[in-house]
DNA sequence: AGTATTAAGTTAATGGCGTTAAATCGACTC
DNA sequence: GAGTCGATTTAACGCCATTAACTTAATACT
């Protein structure tokens, strides 16, 4: 007596087509004819690259909130494949972190709006809380870090001062602040990003052994 | 024969009460009734705060991309006074050291939103050059973190094996990693970003003979 | 005085945006 | 075919940035 629903899989399907479309406009795409960027993400402008009409994404996303979460979520599962092909062919602990460290700022380099995506999407994304695929992606790609850490301890290579966790957090977090400054063209560095990074990795690599476990750690000299 | 144009000190003053309301609105104030953030900082409201019309603030402001820069440049130099500030009481270039992390670290954590304007303000600014004012302001503060690493190496404390510059970048960039993965709500870090600083701080701070400069190695360069 | 001149500020308009309520369409059951 | 209900579109609201046209006000010259 009724129209029945969608299918699981149409609406995924539909899903997807709208995220394509969000996707080549965020990308810049030629065929969307505009400049990319988060700026040029519009509803509206999604709709007419996806064929349709401005109110058919929020049968599909609660909000631009929700399909900016969504591409958040591709950006990091993106982030993660390319990190884990690059440690791929490497055995050393050392290596699959020096490798790790320079696909992650090649990559972000080459991809700025991307990356920018990942980390920097706070004004329409950060409002409301994340969801489950993008907590998963970010998880997912952090563990790659986790993970050579780890491993490099269990052989030996890494002192195991520190969990692994902590480690993976501050490796990121250096990456992540060099990357970051140079893609929102802080600073001037003159100098060669990509340069800059082995040094703060070897940097990090040295200090390891000098890493504590937060619960007992952190004591410092401060306040006068 | 003509109206004479406004006094610079005129022309000071006003664009000084728009900024004035731009920055209460950025910053939630309660007189101004909205949340905050940059994404409430809008031409109309500012105008409405302060009791004017919405066209006006464009006699002041190029555009919206000029007063953001303008806020951005404010938030630089609130942070580079934080951090003068903070290594004052200091003598021994580790403590001043110590202590420019923590108040950075602090500060940042304690107004999310006027570091967010500082490094995340990429929609509205970003496109446009920045203005001298603007470039000046982050020089300065940078400048504060290089001094210290360059007073600290010319006492012998820290190893000269680097360009004072280039540590610095390396510190803030550190810095910068840490707390806009906290800030931006990345990763869940249950643990305390006020210890993990400490800890990479100390990691940094023992791999400064590590770093090598990266223009020419020359005879700053320690290992083979 | 009165008037031309010119800067500053206001009003109004344009086009875009996110979001939502009402109207329309289309596939299915009876 | 008629009824029904999900999916989609249309239309609308309010907000935004930006700009053009207009109004106001302060001077200088006659």
């Amino acid at each position: 007596m009724a129209r029945p629903p969608l299918t699981d899989a149409e609406r995924d399907q539909r899903r997807e087509a709208i995220l394509a479309a969000a996707m080549a406009v965020f990308e810049g795409d030629a065929s969307t004819g505009c400049a990319g960027g988060l700026g040029a993400v519009s509803f509206r402008r999604i709709a007419t690259v996806a064929g349709c009409s401005y109110a058919t994404p929020y049968s599909y996303f609660a909000n631009k909130a929700a399909l900016i979460d969504a591409l958040r979520a591709r950006a990091f599962v993106w982030m993660e494949r390319i990190m884990r092909d690059a440690i791929a062919p490497f055995d050393s602990a050392d290596d699959r972190l020096d490798a790790l460290a320079t696909a992650y700022v090649q990559a972000a380099l080459e991809r700025p709006n991307r990356y920018a995506l990942m980390f920097f999407a706070l004004e329409d994304a950060e409002a409301s809380t994340p969801s489950l695929e993008l907590k998963r992606a970010k998880r997912d790609a952090l563990d790659v870090c986790t993970q050579v850490i780890a491993a490099g301890q269990a052989s030996g290579e890494f002192p195991a001062t520190v969990d692994p966790l902590t480690a993976a957090h501050v490796f990121w977090s250096a990456a992540h602040g060099v990357v970051s400054l140079q893609v929102a063209g802080q600073f001037v560095m003159g100098r060669d990003v990509q340069t800059l990074i082995p040094t703060l990795i070897r940097v990090l690599r040295s200090g390891l052994e000098h890493m504590q476990p937060l619960e007992k750690g952190g004591e410092f000299r401060k306040t006068a």
